[in-house]
DNA sequence: AAAGAATACAACCGCCCCCGT
DNA sequence: GACGGGGGCGGTTGTATTCTT
């Protein structure tokens, strides 16, 4: 037999509620609070049902809904996780503060969806569609990129997936964050991708990702959204100028009397075409020693310098206008070599404030064709130590234009975003346009990708993710 | 200007889970 | 442990609005 239903529905109204009977409901709930709401109706004056009362609150009087359109960081925020958790909507409406499942079930619907299709992406594998790769784009370059993101993704997406779990028990085991050893400290031979946490100052805290990633994403487009100037919040500096950064997002916080210390431990990795000379610092987090061909150089995070000597420790300064000192290079006049750079578009970027790393933080491209990895990642073929995650061959240079644009893309200015992978980007530079034509897909694609990444961070404790 | 199509969003429906008895 | 009510959830539908022809 079939359930009751749920209240009596003869000569109870349906459909759109009038302005009246929100009045009543309101004033209700605001008076008695909901109590059950199978019982509310009647007492309420309303000629409705009770899920139908509790359905016009809970998505539409609400007084902490949200409304209005979303974000771009709504938006990246909702593909992701729904890459990750797939049409629970409820649980991704959890990481969107204010607005309703309903709401995102209708945007994700009507919206999201589409332009996915529309970007040859299958909005439900999350993978590019297979006759895409032939047709979609029209360039078959961009397809083959896409291909291997999708690839090395998948791959990824597992391990990862298997790190969150894992820290998770690592951080309940250890009782609230009380600081654990780095696979460094406990011995190399640890290649447990749990253990392939950032460093952090003083060798401390390797917290379990968190949805402080999405923090720190959705502190820039706020911060520079409020100025009116997106452009000036593309790197960390402007993420480390927000000592304000409210998360909406995460309630997860891994307490750090110095957030700003929390960078990483980089390697270098390629370059200069020629030796594909691999110097790790061991030092500082938030300095970044840096050799090729035997010639010294450093990358300093944002609003640090050093003083340093080329075998030693560096002494660490902070710099007092941080703007000025995004990196520090020595040029080819004197007796340093330039690094390669980071295009200008992701110096720094991710490095957050917030006491945790977002695993587009593993590497940094530089203009050299090489790239910045954080400790415990390495490149296909660089020969990491034992505690490296490897990434599969073919796929570098794809994560590294994979890194372009997600802060900086704004549909609302086509003209702020930074369309292009960095220097070394391969499929032609596109346009400065990222939303619209086939270079626009390909580069919302490679954002697409690179924002799955940090998917895998996504899982506050306690929340419906895993 | 009007009709039809497309889009956006609110609301409903039915299933399922949790929890109290 | 079984049962039933309450509420949550995801899928779907209905309707208003906007766009296109």
């Amino acid at each position: 037999m079939g359930r009751s239903p749920c209240c009596e529905k003869v000569g109870l109204k349906k459909g759109p509620w009038t302005p009246e009977e929100d009045q009543k409901l309101l004033a209700y709930i605001e008076e008695h609070g909901h109590g059950s709401w199978r019982a509310l109706p009647a007492k309420a004056g309303l000629q409705r049902c009770g899920k139908s009362c509790r359905l016009r609150w809970t998505n539409y009087l609400r007084p902490d809904i949200k409304r209005g359109k979303f974000s771009l960081q709504e938006e990246q925020t909702i593909i992701q996780l729904h890459a990750l958790l797939g049409n629970r909507w409820s649980a991704i409406a959890t990481h969107l503060p204010k607005r309703t499942d309903n709401e995102i079930k209708n945007y994700w619907n009507t919206h999201l969806k589409k332009r996915l299709t529309k970007m040859g992406i299958d909005p439900v594998t999350h993978k590019p569609k297979t006759d895409a790769l032939g047709s979609g784009s029209g360039n078959p370059k961009d397809a083959a990129n896409l291909s291997h993101m999708a690839q090395w993704e998948s791959a990824r997406l597992e391990a990862e997936a298997r790190l969150v779990r894992e820290s998770k028990l690592l951080v309940t085991n250890n009782n609230n964050n009380i600081p654990q050893a780095l696979p460094h400290q406990l011995g190399s031979a640890n290649t447990n991708p749990a253990h392939h946490f950032i460093n952090r100052a003083g060798g401390a805290v390797a917290p379990p990702p968190c949805l402080d990633v999405l923090k720190a994403w959705q502190g820039a487009w706020t911060k520079s959204s409020n100025s009116n100037n997106r452009a000036e919040c593309n790197t960390l500096a402007d993420m480390i100028a927000m000592d304000d950064l409210e998360s909406p997002t995460s309630t997860l916080n891994f307490p750090d009397a110095n957030p700003h210390h929390s960078f990483p431990n980089m390697t270098h990795v390629g370059g200069f075409g020629t030796t594909n000379t691999t110097t790790t610092t061991t030092t500082h987090d938030i300095h970044h020693h840096h050799q090729n061909n035997g010639v010294e150089s450093e990358h300093n995070v944002n609003g640090w310098k050093s003083c340093y000597s080329t075998t030693t420790t560096p002494t660490i300064t902070k710099v007092v206008n941080i703007n000025d000192h995004h990196h520090h290079h020595h040029d080819n006049n004197s007796h340093m070599v330039a690094p390669p750079t980071p295009p200008p578009e992701f110096k720094e970027r991710n490095m957050d404030t917030t006491n945790t790393m977002s695993l587009q933080d593993i590497a940094f491209a530089c203009t050299d064709g090489g790239a910045w990895f954080v400790d415990g990642f390495r490149a296909p073929g660089s020969g990491g130590a034992g505690d490296s995650m490897a990434v599969p061959a073919g796929a570098l240079s794809n994560i590294m234009e994979g890194f372009a644009d997600v802060f900086v893309y704004n549909p609302d200015e086509p003209n702020s975003a930074v369309a292009a992978a960095g220097e070394n980007s391969s499929n032609g530079g596109g346009g400065g346009d990222g939303s619209c034509g086939a270079s626009g897909i390909f580069e919302e694609n490679k954002s697409y990708w690179n924002s799955i990444l940090n998917l895998v961070n996504a899982s506050p404790a306690g929340s419906p993710v895993f």
